[in-house]
DNA sequence: CATCAGGCGAGAC
DNA sequence: GTCTCGCCTGAT
């Protein structure tokens, strides 16, 4: 077991976040699946438990829940003018931007259109059964992996309506397909600067702006995309009618973005 | 019963 | 390029 003190991490606000769907409460301790791998962790406090040797945290998890980044830095950053942004971020100064896998990202932000957090659970789940390896953890947990772009390639239209994903079923069709065939290389992604890496996502079908954004923040860590989504547009309408100052923020606005939807949806 | 949820593609203009 | 419209499904 690894622990980690840090006044900005809360497991609850990046449970609720919306960012990752396979990380779920049981009891007093989270879950989560990502990688191929089942991680437990609980939280006291500023005290994180990790369920994992030294050397995956070093590995896989540190990166994964980027603790190489000082959010607390950023927050010191906001504008103090700003009341809005500076309550956003003190609400949910726990969020964190995670490094998630690319793949996972694209199926799981396509799902997420004009659809709400418990539906998207449900479907990802749904799809993790129906084509995921099932594997079994090192404490004796059950999971799946998330399904291979072969898996989803070899998926019809038909099959995935089966999995309640409605409409968005062409789109992960095609998708997966695409992924499949190498019409679009995902491993050169990492490596493209968020302008280009952005206009090969919209190549892929159901990936639009406000989901290319998602990705690119999610999963690529590209920290200036800003995920423009209904609560978003309502916010910016609401408390900045003459414009966000991105010009401030330029190199973070989406970990900005984060608290903000986070804040909207969360706050009494 | 209508509306909406972390939008997008297709077609019209 | 910009605008409108239809879309699976479940919650409210």
């Amino acid at each position: 077991m690894v622990t980690v003190n840090n006044g900005n991490f809360d497991i609850e606000q990046i449970c609720q976040s919306g960012q990752c769907f396979r990380m779920v409460k049981c009891g007093d301790k989270y879950s989560l699946v990502a990688f191929g791998r089942y991680l437990e962790l609980s939280q006291s406090g500023d005290d994180i438990s990790i369920e994992c040797t030294q050397e995956e945290f070093d590995t896989i998890w540190k990166s994964y829940f980027d603790m190489g980044t000082d959010y607390g830095n950023i927050i010191k950053g906001i504008d103090a003018q700003d009341n809005y942004l500076t309550q956003a971020a003190d609400f949910g100064k726990g969020i964190r931007i995670l490094r998630q896998d690319l793949w996972e990202m694209i199926i799981s932000f396509i799902i997420s259109q004009q659809n709400n957090i418990k539906r998207i659970r449900k479907c990802i789940n749904f799809i993790c059964e129906k084509y995921g390896e099932k594997r079994v953890s090192a404490g004796g947990a059950e999971y799946y992996d998330f399904p291979t772009p072969k898996a989803l390639a070899g998926a019809s239209v038909d099959d995935l309506y089966a999995c309640n994903l409605g409409y968005r079923s062409r789109y992960i069709h095609e998708t997966a397909l695409s992924v499949y065939r190498g019409d679009i290389d995902l491993e050169a992604l990492p490596n493209m600067d968020y302008a280009a890496a952005r206009s090969e996502l919209l190549k892929l079908c159901g990936v639009g702006a406000k989901v290319a954004d998602c990705i690119c923040l999610f999963a690529l860590h590209k920290t200036e995309a800003f995920p423009i989504d209904t609560h978003i547009n309502k916010v910016l309408a609401a408390q900045y009618p003459s414009g966000f100052p991105f010009e401030k923020y330029s190199n973070y606005s989406g970990i900005l973005q984060q608290y903000i939807f986070y804040y909207d949806l969360n706050k009494k």
